[in-house]
RNA sequence: GGCCCCGUAGCUCAACUGAAUAGAGCAUUUGACUACGGAUCAAAAGGUUACAGGUUUGAAUCCUGUCGGGGUCACCA
């Protein structure tokens, strides 16, 4: 439709006033409510070039529609409202009716890859409300994108290597009494979780310790006995002791089959896994050719740099003095491996914008510096931090909400509240089911519909919503209007409109242009990879929907047509929300 | 301190990337169930878009400065 009054427009205007006009749709746009017209267009722009006054360009260019194709207008300072008859609108609902895909596009069959990188998870401890923001977040624009014709493949990079992971086994090893996930019946990433915590705990006390013997905090913290053994055995590691290397293995294990878990329940999944101990090395056949075009330079204590101060940016290691290698490093070798696994036209990582910083950095490293064709297509998917009503989520505090938990309670309040409603009955089917539906869709609604670059906030003390602007509305809606249609089926009654001739009341045009919405918002929310243009816009739609089935009769209807018009509009709406929810990752009921 | 991001109703968020009177939800007040599903709808109230300048037909949006909040400046990931 837009196409269509740009490519009048561009007539208009050229016929008119002899201007030649690069289509920009920009200046079209749905009419605002208060006004009467489907779509207005913003006269400014011309009225210099046309020497007249914005309203009698307006009208003339108004003139010129109607002209050519018969759609209604009026002017209002400037602004050109156009209107277009019920038969435009109902021929559309006609034609897209028994298409189930509406709004999504298929990938052609030489379609590049689109790579999407995230939840990259540590090993040594489960996964909390900011990766749920990331998994969710991934998760969404990967269907998001594949609903825009993108080749979409889903990778994730297990950080399975480091530090980290060591404290977690030198604790268990020391304090765990061989406890294991069977034993102690918690699962796997929980019991790896709790001896980071453990570890954490000891190493204070030890810190505690050698400064009451008058050291210094920052000596303390390097010279405490248990940081000297986790170093050793990082060491160890990663000069392959057999033993060090099957405990490893093992906790690992645990940690992914709890992993797994989660990701099962959260609904998400990878189509790749890498693990970071087997790509570690490759950045560094990376840095050595770096070095040899003089990219970089080789420091007096023997560490790898680059010296990004022209881009405004610092100096980064790139290897350490003794030769391993760091983060940039692992980036670097991964990028370099994906690019040759799959030759994507884009890659995109999905990672906090407390990494901003890194991925400036890897992008100039590798586009710039090594001259990398790949480097430039790396897109950072920046995202804001969830916070908490005091401020930022901190394991060492004990103020992170566990992922599990958070799921478990959700699902929990959904049940409460499904059952004070009364609706648990078995009329509803597999009630645990749709507690679970329910329950992550309001989590996932939450998370998604806020804009992914800004920060947001949640409070533990208030449980989600379940009315209002949530998922579970928009779930509710749905139920509503399929049991609108299964009325409908009961009674016989074949809603296939066969006539265009009938008047829209105003609900109904509402309706049917938010549906009409639908295909742009997907195109949207791909181009600016974000999830909330398809949350909010599907919140609006259940709204209409509410808004239209509150002052339109169905059943009362006595005209046969006017009522099967509007089970049309009714279905087409559940096959919208449907399909713009499953953007989401947020699965609807048919009853609830 | 350098660099980056943010500041919109009491609270949580929008505003299609510069357009008409800045919109929703929650909370508050009021109204609507003998009704196709009330997890609903209708209405009221709530704003100098942190502040001060600038750019132009037009600014929450772009530019400059100030104030406030966050992030980041590791041989951690």
């Amino acid at each position: 439709m837009k196409n269509l009054i740009a490519k009048t427009l561009k007539e208009a205007l050229s016929t008119l006033y002899n201007i030649d006009w690069q289509a920009d749709t920009s200046i079209i746009q749905k009419t605002k409510k208060e006004f009467e017209g489907d779509y207005t267009i913003v006269m400014f722009p011309f009225v210099k070039m046309a020497r007249k006054a914005p309203d009698a360009v307006a009208n003339e260019v108004g003139a010129f529609f109607k002209e050519k194709i018969h759609s209604d207008f009026n002017v209002v300072k400037g602004f050109l409202n156009l209107s277009f008859s019920a038969e435009i609108w109902i021929q559309f609902l006609r034609e897209n009716r028994s298409n189930l895909q509406f709004g999504y596009t298929v990938a052609a069959p030489d379609e590049p890859v689109t790579l999407i990188e995230y939840s990259s998870p540590n090993t040594n401890k489960p996964l909390h409300l900011g990766h749920i923001r990331n998994n969710l977040l991934g998760d969404s624009v990967s269907r998001i994108l594949g609903a825009c014709g993108k080749n979409v493949v889903k990778v994730n990079l297990v950080n399975d290597r480091g530090i980290h992971i060591c404290k977690s086994m030198l604790a268990w090893q020391k304090f765990g009494n061989g406890e294991t996930p069977e034993t102690s019946g918690m699962k796997g990433d929980h019991l790896v979780g709790k001896y980071y915590v453990e570890f954490d705990k000891h190493y204070k006390a030890e810190i505690a310790d050698l400064m009451k013997d008058g050291m210094e905090k920052e000596v303390a913290e390097k010279q405490a006995p248990l940081m000297l053994e986790a170093q050793e055995m990082l060491r160890k590691w990663e000069a392959n002791d057999p033993e060090i290397r099957r405990l490893w293995n093992k906790m690992n294990g645990w940690v992914y089959a709890g992993f797994d878990q989660t990701y099962k329940q959260l609904g998400i999944s990878f189509d790749k896994i890498y693990y970071e101990s087997q790509t570690y090395l490759l950045g560094k056949a990376l840095v050595e050719e770096g070095l040899q075009k003089g990219a970089f330079y080789k420091a007096e204590n023997g560490s790898v740099r680059v010296d990004l101060r022209d881009k405004g940016l610092d100096e980064k290691v790139l290897l350490r003095s003794d030769g391993t290698s760091v983060y940039m490093t692992q980036d670097l070798g991964t990028a370099q491996l994906r690019y040759e696994e799959f030759k994507p036209q884009q890659m995109i990582y999905v990672v906090g914008n407390e990494q901003n910083y890194h991925f400036d950095v890897l992008k100039i490293v590798l586009g710039e510096k090594l001259e990398k064709e790949f480097g430039k297509h790396i897109f950072h998917l920046s995202y804001g931090m969830v916070e908490l009503p005091n401020g930022k989520m901190k394991s060492r505090e004990g103020t992170v909400v566990d992922a599990d938990d958070l799921m478990e309670e959700m699902i929990f309040q959904a049940k409460e509240k499904t059952s004070e409603l009364g609706k648990n009955d078995a009329a509803n089917g597999d009630v645990n089911a749709l507690y679970e539906m329910v329950g992550l869709g309001a989590l996932k609604y939450f998370i998604l519909k806020v804009d992914p670059k800004k920060n947001m906030l949640f409070n533990p003390e208030e449980s989600i919503d379940f009315n209002g602007n949530t998922g579970p509305f928009i779930q509710y809606t749905h139920a509503r209007i399929r049991s609108l249609l299964r009325k409908a089926a009961e009674n016989g009654i074949d809603y296939a409109v066969n006539t265009t001739s009938l008047q829209l009341q105003s609900a109904e045009k509402e309706l049917i242009k938010a549906i009409y919405d639908f295909p742009e918002v997907v195109q949207n929310a791909g181009a600016s990879m974000s999830p909330a243009l398809i949350a909010n816009y599907a919140f609006d739609l259940a709204k209409e929907f509410n808004r239209f089935y509150q002052e339109t009769p169905i059943f009362k209807e006595s005209d046969a047509n006017a009522r099967d018009l509007r089970l049309q509009i009714s279905e087409m709406t559940a096959l919208v929300l449907k399909n713009a929810v499953a953007l989401l990752g947020i699965n609807v009921p048919e009853k609830m």
